[in-house]
DNA sequence: TAGTGGTCTAGACCACTTC
DNA sequence: AAGTGGTCTAGACCACTAA
């Protein structure tokens, strides 16, 4: 049999996806469940607790407990790197993170800092440094409103971005275009990339920095960003909200049969 | 200041990660820690859920908590729907999930039902039909040994697969090259693909099912396959344990400037 | 049978918000 | 001050595993 706790948890979840606890609304308080015999505060507690873990509600003191409202979700596909955007046009920076949500770049929606550091051994690898080898870490904290979304730390080799805006430590944008602008000026125009993606639990740093809330997970994304020779110019690491986000990739299906050696 | 639960599991999460307990041990047990003043049951129970939901230990009655061995990640490219695999091969079925792990198939490691349902809204809009439509619903648990480690259930007009191998619900595989190769049979090549794909906290059904360790998010892929005229020929909904799998994505930097029209 | 983690209670007290 | 959820305790008892 099931415990206490699981089955409140289970019956109110029932009747939150049917509608009958509305996004937003307060669902009974923990006392008054107590008084309705539903068990002592800590089972009812665990039952609270359980659909907090499970993304239905949020608690919180002096509040109560309300249903979830579900935040919607930006769809991130390969169109945001396009070149139109950060070579010809005038849009602020983070272009590719946020023209996706068809909303402007505001002040103070990113903090920034660059650092000059000993590569973790992804990062080494991607580039093909040894290990421990000196790169620039260029970390963004993204917001959308005052709520953090997503980490982006990109990674450099120090003799491709040296002298540029990218690594001035100002506060802000990298300027207009953005990181890959500022590339492009300097010689190394991108040209193709590979995208990793996993989901994870997110770790207790994590879970302060983006303001998660519980059990909520994070998908972590690895880019690599390569010239047209195949230099390595960018490998970024990205932490992201998993519930704000979906990615999406298009392709032709592949024939090593018969497709000639790709470009 | 933090709860005490909090700080237990903070000070065991560290002793995790600086590896002075290894995967596959015991952590101390919950009396010993009571005994130790670290708290009373219940709150040292607190800290090893927090540390169980974290993805760090793993609890079961009668044996005790352990450090969580971590699984080996499957890789997944687009090189998994070569042509190649299921049009020449003589792979069974499930190359396209399977073969990135360099594992055979072996029977068992797949149960499958094939009904005829109402499509849902998702799937409706991808066949382009009206909502409600019947189609083919062919759902598959695929394990890896015993443990399941995705489900994936591929929708099909009934005029595509009406007849065909895929329709008969004889369980284990589609058989030789697996549902690309029978639509190929059938008339409809499969030529390119979209893949999208986001991270949630699963259903309590989920967990049922994928025998999911309490914390552990899934990934949900929708996947719409087309033939070269543009016809969706499957859509396919796949719901993944997190911490079995990583996307990869190969793909140029888009260039609507410059581009053609893409073929 | 002994030992493990898991559930549950009753009640005290704490932290935070609103009035 | 009153009301919310969150923490913590001490102890009883349950479910499961191993010897």
């Amino acid at each position: 049999m099931a415990p206490k706790w699981r089955e409140l948890a289970d019956r109110l979840a029932e009747r939150i996806n049917a509608g009958e606890y509305k996004p937003g609304q307060q669902l009974p308080h923990i006392r008054d469940l107590v008084e309705a015999g539903e068990g002592s505060k800590s089972t009812v507690h665990a039952a609270y607790k359980a659909l907090e873990a499970e993304g239905l509600v949020t608690s919180s003191r002096g509040h109560g407990t309300v249903v979830r409202p579900q935040t919607p979700i930006k769809r991130l596909g390969i169109e945001r790197y396009d070149k139109a955007k950060w070579r010809d046009g005038d849009e602020v920076a983070f272009i590719a993170d946020r023209v996706a949500s068809g909303k402007a770049y505001r002040r103070g929606e990113q903090t920034q800092s660059v650092e000059r550091v000993a590569a973790p051994p992804a990062v080494a690898a991607a580039h093909g440094l040894p290990e421990g080898a000196e790169v620039y870490a260029r970390a963004r904290l993204v917001k959308e409103g005052s709520q953090p979304t997503h980490t982006l730390t990109s990674y450099y080799r120090p003799e491709h971005v040296e002298g540029t805006r990218l690594v001035d430590p100002t506060p802000g944008p990298a300027g207009r275009g953005g990181g890959y602008r500022v590339l492009y000026d300097n010689g190394y125009e991108i040209d193709h990339m590979r995208e990793e993606l996993f989901a994870r639990v997110p770790t207790p740093d994590e879970v302060k920095l983006l303001q998660l809330p519980p059990g909520e997970p994070v998908v972590e994304l690895r880019r690599t960003t390569r010239t047209a020779d195949g230099t390595v110019v960018e490998y970024a690491i990205g932490v992201h909200a998993a519930s704000r986000f979906a990615w999406s990739y298009d392709f032709k299906v592949p024939d090593s049969a018969r497709d000639e050696e790709r470009e």
